[in-house]
DNA sequence: AATCCGTCTATTTTT
DNA sequence: TAGACGGATT
């Protein structure tokens, strides 16, 4: 009974060991978060305060749901099947098949990915002659969802102009079309399961009565609608076990709601809070960086990290040129690293946005240092594995105009655009999808429309009592996709893709317990997969700041450390939003065991121009104590010490076209004024007492001062 | 049906 | 700068 709970710190102790009552656990970065989630699900079934069936653990990704199962179960000596483990839109999935009745749904309901869901909409937007210029399907997309995400239904909507109440009316209009096709996307995952719950009394007290204990990972990121989800699933009495960290909350643009964590603490009365705080990553000196930078967040819920690994090395800044410096000089910098024994996989080089990427990638290619970058294109996501997923729809649900339309001239067999407006056509006036509507099409085009459909009759009855590796291959030969991909001369990834889905078929069949098409199907929308086939292993490792949540190596590369950049110039004057931007700066320090570079480039190209940045106020945050300029630092370079980078003199800067002397300023030089500061000139145009320069403070913003009014001393 | 070309846009992203 | 997209061209 007490092995469990050996070598846990005394508020990991506390944490584990909570009587059955509502609790919130602020874990910090690196505090042992995911094992106080697990040891307490395993402790509170040793110790019979509740049996697998009672206990519901919620994430937000299938690998965390994954890593927790498998913690799990190297802890219990019990199977974990009878246990609700998973994602929020995987449990929700589990609900919604198990009453799709009550739901209002087929059986065999479709899930809609992101993509999915944009081609429905434009498709929507195309039959009701909706100028899409006026209403963006991305917008739209984006409006539909938070909607869903506030639990909002389309007649719940508040409208008060002709605008809204047009979006509102295709938020409806969307609806039913989803209704009728028999697919939901996956805000819509949530919000039916919770209208389920909510409405229907009989299912709600069944899952209110069994669900005693129900753990939330992550749960700063939780959203409006999985609240107020888990605030219904509790209300039978059963405890809440919360844990989040607030300083790591980052995804407030896509819905989470940090102060979810606070209204738990009011609205569940919640007695019991424990921090975790004793960190078992970082160096102190890491960690002393990343909290003097978080304490500058007001609303904090509090916590301070600390380590007894000792203060280890300092962080070192470096302050390059061009972004090209930048790059060269952290490759030189792995290079050496490596050298002297450090493993590339545990090199990480973070910036702040996908665009950063190509300079350092074209670095490292060139110096033929394998890397490999995070947030590809996921294996379902591919369009040759949608293709054949899109057969498959059809097959599983001929309701699905999505799939429908995907396939049905893809390989091309000579389905234009008028076939398919008759078609449409046809559909509209049957009130039937498209697919039904196939028979009262008449002439050529229901001709070639007729063949298609007798393809996919004819792949029905080809599949039928083959296992699902089997059904792919038959669908991928007889749909002509195979043919397709083999005559096109860039086709062969295709083809091995295609191939990896014969092989994801069979694992999803070994690790599946009910390994039907449809769960097939549901499987590829749900977890899209990794996001590339695991490549070669000994590469050092590109991500963005987000994608490196809840991954630590030993040495951490944060590039890009520019004001406008990170903090990202969109975010700058929000304060909500420079919050946002300090947590990911949070999140991205506690990332690094051992060793952490700050770096960032005087002057980076950026959408074809060159622009001047100042450091990142988030650097200066930093005590100086615990850092080490490897560059001299601005403001601080006298005459004589002027950095010359290790290469012969940098590349020509690209200078921005009015970057001619003016008064002996010249553009990129650093300036002084009396009331914004200092700042970096970005642009300069006129001449004599004309003259005008553009100069970005940073924080001040970007101003035009002429310079006969306006004193600005040259700076470094 | 495939290709070409001009236009537009440029945080972060899981399910 | 570069990529994605849509419309027009062949």
């Amino acid at each position: 009974m007490s092995h469990l709970t050996e070598n846990l710190n005394p508020p990991q102790f506390a944490a584990v060991t909570l009587p059955a009552q509502h609790a919130l656990i602020l874990a910090g970065a690196g505090s042992g978060k995911t094992r106080v989630l697990t040891t307490r699900i395993a402790w509170l079934i040793q110790s019979s305060l509740v049996s697998p069936q009672g206990v519901l653990a919620v994430t937000f990704t299938n690998k965390a749901a994954k890593e927790m199962l498998t913690r799990l179960t190297a802890m219990l000596p019990i199977n974990t099947r009878g246990m609700w483990i998973g994602t929020f839109h995987g449990l929700c999935n589990r609900l919604l098949r198990a009453h799709h009745r009550d739901a209002n749904l087929p059986q065999l309901f479709q899930i809609l990915d992101s993509a999915d869901q944009l081609s429905a909409i434009k498709r929507l937007l195309k039959a009701l002659n909706v100028d899409d210029e006026k209403f963006p399907p991305r917008d739209l997309q984006h409006f539909i969802n938070a909607c869903k995400e506030e639990g909002l239904r389309p007649a719940a909507v508040e409208a008060w102009d002709d605008f809204t109440r047009k979006r509102v009316a295709l938020y409806q209009e969307y609806e039913n079309q989803c209704q009728r096709e028999g697919v939901v996307d996956f805000a819509e995952l949530l919000l039916r399961t919770y209208e389920l719950l909510e409405r229907n009394e009989p299912v709600r007290a069944h899952y209110q009565q069994r669900f005693r204990h129900i753990l939330v990972d992550e749960f700063q990121d939780t959203n409006t609608l999985q609240y107020r989800w888990l605030k219904l699933l509790a209300g039978g009495g059963a405890s809440v076990f919360a844990v989040g960290d607030d300083d790591q909350s980052i995804y407030a643009f896509r819905g989470a709601n940090v102060g979810n964590m606070r209204d738990f603490e009011r609205e569940f009365h919640v007695e019991n809070v424990v921090r975790l705080e004793q960190n078992y990553r970082s160096h102190g000196n890491i960690l002393d960086a990343a909290n003097a930078i978080i304490k500058h967040n007001p609303d904090r819920l509090g916590k301070n990290l600390w380590t007894d690994a000792g203060a280890g090395e300092p962080i070192r800044v470096y302050s390059a040129l061009t972004d090209l410096d930048e790059a060269r000089f952290i490759v030189d910098e792995i290079r050496a690293l490596v050298n002297e024994g450090a493993s590339r996989s545990e090199v990480a080089l973070l910036y702040r946005s996908n665009a950063q990427s190509r300079v350092l990638e074209h670095a490292l290619f060139s110096a033929g240092m394998p890397y490999r970058v995070y947030g590809g294109l996921r294996f379902f996501e591919r369009q040759e594995i949608k293709h054949a997923l899109g057969y498959m729809r059809l097959m599983a649900n001929p309701d699905d105009d999505t799939a429908f339309l995907r396939v049905v001239n893809f390989p091309t067999r000579g389905i234009g655009a008028r076939s398919l407006e008759a078609l449409q056509d046809a559909a509209r006036t049957g009130g039937s999808s498209l697919y039904l509507a196939v028979p009262a099409v008449g002439g050529k085009a229901g001709a070639s429309v007729g063949a298609f459909v007798s393809l996919i009759e004819k792949l029905k009855s080809a599949c039928e009592g083959l296992s699902l590796p089997e059904m792919v291959e038959q669908v991928v030969e007889q749909s002509g996709l195979r043919a397709h991909y083999l005559a096109d001369r860039e086709g062969e990834d295709r083809l091995a893709n295609l191939a990896e889905l014969v092989n994801a078929a069979a694992n999803f069949v070994s690790e599946s317990e009910e390994p039907t098409l449809s769960n097939f199907l549901t499987h590829a929308s749900l977890e899209a997969g990794e996001h590339q086939a695991e490549a070669s292993t000994e590469a050092v490792q590109l991500m963005t700041v987000h994608a490196a949540k809840g991954l630590e190596f030993d040495v951490v590369f944060l590039s890009g450390l520019e004001e406008g950049l990170f903090p990202h110039e969109n975010s700058i004057t929000d304060p909500k939003g420079l919050q946002e931007e300090r947590r990911l700066m949070y999140v991205a320090i506690t990332r690094a065991r051992q060793r952490l570079y700050l770096s960032l480039a005087q002057s980076r190209m950026l959408h074809g121009q060159t622009r001047y940045n100042l450091i990142s106020r988030f650097v200066d945050e930093i005590p100086e104590g615990l850092t080490k300029w490897l560059t001299p630092k601005r403001g601080e370079m006298g005459f004589g010490d002027y950095y010359a980078p290790a290469e012969p003199a940098p590349r020509a800067v690209p200078r921005a076209s009015t970057s001619r002397a003016v008064e002996g300023l010249r553009v990129g030089q650093a300036v002084e004024h009396a009331k914004f500061g200092q700042g970096v000139i970005v642009a300069a145009e006129g001449g004599g007492s004309d003259a005008r320069v553009q100069v970005n403070f940073g924080r001040q913003g970007v101003k035009w001062l002429a310079l006969s009014i306006a004193k600005l001393t040259p700076v470094a």
